[in-house]
DNA sequence: CGTACAATTGAAGGACATCAAAAGCGGTGG
DNA sequence: CCACCGCTTTTGATGTCCTTCAATTGTACG
């Protein structure tokens, strides 16, 4: 069992439970910090903050995602860990990744396939955002949302938990709420999805998809997803 | 010495020098191909083509990176690899993960740390994009590859060899080449940069700063960039 | 029941794209 | 040496996608 593995092989790290209310965060940008963290249940988003107040996020964390690893320890980080909702985490103070990478090869495995998604996902986020129309990126954001939190393509009909705002989906894809909310609106005119209170109910998966620009991919990323144990917590063995 | 430590991390893992032409890849998006490659001198390009046809480039690779490593290995590549001037690499074909790792702790640091400022950049990249103007967006983008070039933010009246076409720039921003000239036209009349026959010339750092949108960051990147090892191949001594 | 925040809708403006054409520049061959 | 080619850069005119500003309507919560 994939996440399993990765709990094994941190468990010797003596990590601590640690619950958080919506909008803490775990760490902000500027700070140094070595601490990282396994999400257990709830929502971050990873953001970074410009001079001018404005905020882009950079992803979604959601639960069985390992979480602020420091690679790069001493240096301050480059953008903030916040939460959307209540957050439960394994929290895992002042780790120094030179020894605990020397000393648990196991662990030094799951770090660089942790990191080698993050950096995939950043780099489809930004191709997202950098030549995609407005109705393209939401489309492909909730398809991505809906695809990491069921570990396949989503199904007709079905429908997904995603706890974030109009506002939250702007700032992730680069685009004003308001013009968020007009894109919605043509999606959901068009008998493609309906977001309503943070229920995202997929009416028409091919539409989606090819509203998303992938027009087969779908099950090849889900296949990418699932392999590498960025799956749903809730869908695990109670074990952990 | 950063990057001797990364060589001697690989050095049993058998490379191959490697040389290849402007125009030719390294690996392609849908391949599976599990080589990773060391740069010794040329650029390189990393993109993503879209079923339309666009086509957005992900990351500039400079001689002195680590490139392509398989860390989801068995899995079909994400993103292209191409040359855009001639390029001298060292080619370790055929790399299992694992078994590197569990043998080289070592390699497994450099790895890591690789992997982490590939994301952070990747991250930056992402905010660059999605909330900034054209303008901003370009003088980031050529700020940053003045700083990874020189390891230090640029001086006034310094000029660097940045083999790209506006079209390069504006795959990278998210922006069409037409707009890209008219932007770098207005950089030039405000006496801010340069940029001529692929040489850039910073004619004021302070100005670019501002129109990047780091304000006194500049210095802090550069500090990180120089702390983690992606200086000048060109710098350093030639026992590679 | 009032306050705060999220979502919605309209009107107007701007930043950037698209289309089209011309000019500069290096390379190649007659 | 000049003509010709392909590629990049430049510039203009026109259009559009998205933003900005503003006001209204939910909806949750103390």
């Amino acid at each position: 069992m994939p996440i399993r593995r990765q709990l094994d092989a941190i468990a010797n790290l003596g990590g601590a439970d640690r619950v958080l209310d919506a909008g803490a965060t775990l760490y902000r940008q500027g700070e140094r910090c070595n601490a990282f963290f396994f999400v257990i249940s709830g929502w971050i988003t990873l953001t970074t903050l410009l001079e001018n107040g404005n905020c882009q996020i950079l992803d979604f964390v959601i639960p069985g995602a390992l979480l602020g690893f420091p690679f790069l320890s001493g240096l301050p980080r480059r953008h903030s860990a916040m939460c959307v909702t209540p957050v439960r985490v394994v929290c895992y103070p002042e780790v120094r990744l030179d020894d605990a990478i020397v000393k648990n090869a196991e662990l030094a495995i799951v770090l660089c396939r942790q990191a080698a998604l993050d950096e995939w996902r950043a780099h489809d986020h930004l191709t997202n955002v950098g030549l995609r129309s407005a109705r393209e990126r939401i489309a492909h954001l909730l398809l991505e949302l809906s695809i990491r939190l069921a570990g396949r393509p989503p199904r007709k009909g079905e429908s997904f938990r995603i706890p974030l705002t109009q506002s939250h989906v702007g700032q992730a894809v680069g685009l004003t709420s308001v013009h968020v909310s007009r894109t919605l609106r043509s999606l959901r005119e068009q008998g493609i999805l309906r977001f309503v209170k943070q229920d995202l109910h997929i009416l028409d998966p091919v539409a989606l998809g090819r509203a998303a620009g992938f027009p087969d991919l779908a099950p090849d990323v889900a296949t990418t997803l699932n392999d590498t144990r960025l799956m749903n917590f809730d869908a695990l063995p109670k074990a952990c």
